[in-house]
DNA sequence: GGGCGTGTTGACCGTTCGGTCAAGTTGGTG
DNA sequence: CACCAACTTGACCGAACGGTCAACACGCCC
């Protein structure tokens, strides 16, 4: 009896729909992928819904290690943004690599197509973009307040906006190839920081 | 025999597909929607994807007239930018307020959802894409040389910033309901052009 | 050993999907 | 009027969809 099926439904699954869309997985896909029965993933998620929810807290919590990750450096503010944008970059590029295709954010998108599917979905959707957001808001607080920052912005505001950015070019990544994506995305974070590129 | 039933067709997937995503209306839904049976429907389009690609197109027409509309004007570039911005945002509440839902952008998930379903689609998608980058780049250029912005940053490289900056505030208001959003992505544009708020 | 909870199996359900087709209807043209 | 092309109709197809179910296997604890 193995243990970890409900762990490989939800790796396989991440997979399969950062490569396309939630909608384009069937469920039939996820238990091709996984070796796994129908009945054994109606055993595990209630509904295919339910498992969009899953896989939408699964991604936030990669996301939120990478977060955690750069920002718990002990470095300035500044480097500590563009760190995490670097990591989050690499990864897309890495995910790129392993399945020749460029694939958008894992998190964004799914949020985006769950939220019109209930409220519920549409709450953790917007608890986990602001919960994202935060991160950048809180680090440019700090910078105000050491002074490598402007004072005229508001944090929390610069924060949703270099978010939004990440997920735009994140998006036009998975149209044309995103070459250089890092580097690009920490010259528009730079900017919409008010900060030298 | 009415004449406008291609036309009808375009129209009502054109809203079905912006409330939600392309994988999400069936074709059966179109048809529903425009009154039309399922034989017509295949008596002008070959197949779902070829809708999708017709979509693609007329909505890059319709942003497109906006670009125009903003650009042609006797105003300086910054201006013109912003007047973009404004019409762009305003569209979205728009039909946010007649629908109820807060839309993404018409082009850019359609863009991205399209491309994967073959490489006539992948470079329609590039080609728009770019084209709409190019409006911002053109500006950014003509900006340049008058003095209004500095000369330091690449243009094509700017315009492709924005480009994505749009498209990923679009997501988060889906995702938010996008209150104030106009006035939000003004101030992100104007960071990333490198130029007073 | 016997029961019980956790998983697993594979067939099955009704619905919907994208797509097809032959038979009709219409409007325009000669 | 006859004819043809453009268009419409509605039934139909096989496959895939999300979801259900009763029967069954295993590990564990009394």
């Amino acid at each position: 009896m193995a243990r970890d099926t409900r762990e490989r439904i939800v790796r396989v699954a991440r997979e399969l729909v950062h490569g396309s869309s939630f909608a384009q997985v069937s469920v039939e896909d996820v238990c091709q992928a996984a070796g796994v029965h129908k009945g054994s993933f109606y055993h595990f998620f209630g509904s295919k819904d339910a498992l969009g929810l899953t896989l939408l807290d699964t991604n936030w919590l990669l996301v939120r290690a990478m977060l955690d990750e750069a920002f718990d450096a002990p470095a300035p503010p500044l480097q500590r943004i563009d760190a995490f944008v670097q990591g989050f970059c690499g990864m897309l590029v890495l995910v790129a690599e392993r399945t020749g295709t460029m694939p958008g954010c894992p998190v964004g998108p799914l949020a985006a197509e769950l939220a019109p599917h209930g409220d519920d979905a549409r709450t953790r959707a917007a608890e986990v973009l602001d919960a994202w957001s935060g991160y950048f808001a809180d680090a440019v607080r700090e910078g105000q307040a050491r002074g490598d920052l402007a004072r005229g912005l508001d944090p929390a505001e610069v924060g949703r906006q270099v978010l939004g950015y990440l997920q735009g070019m994140a998006l036009l990544a998975q149209v044309d190839g995103g070459a250089g994506l890092a580097d690009r995305s920490r010259s528009g974070v730079r900017a919409l920081l008010g900060a030298p590129g």
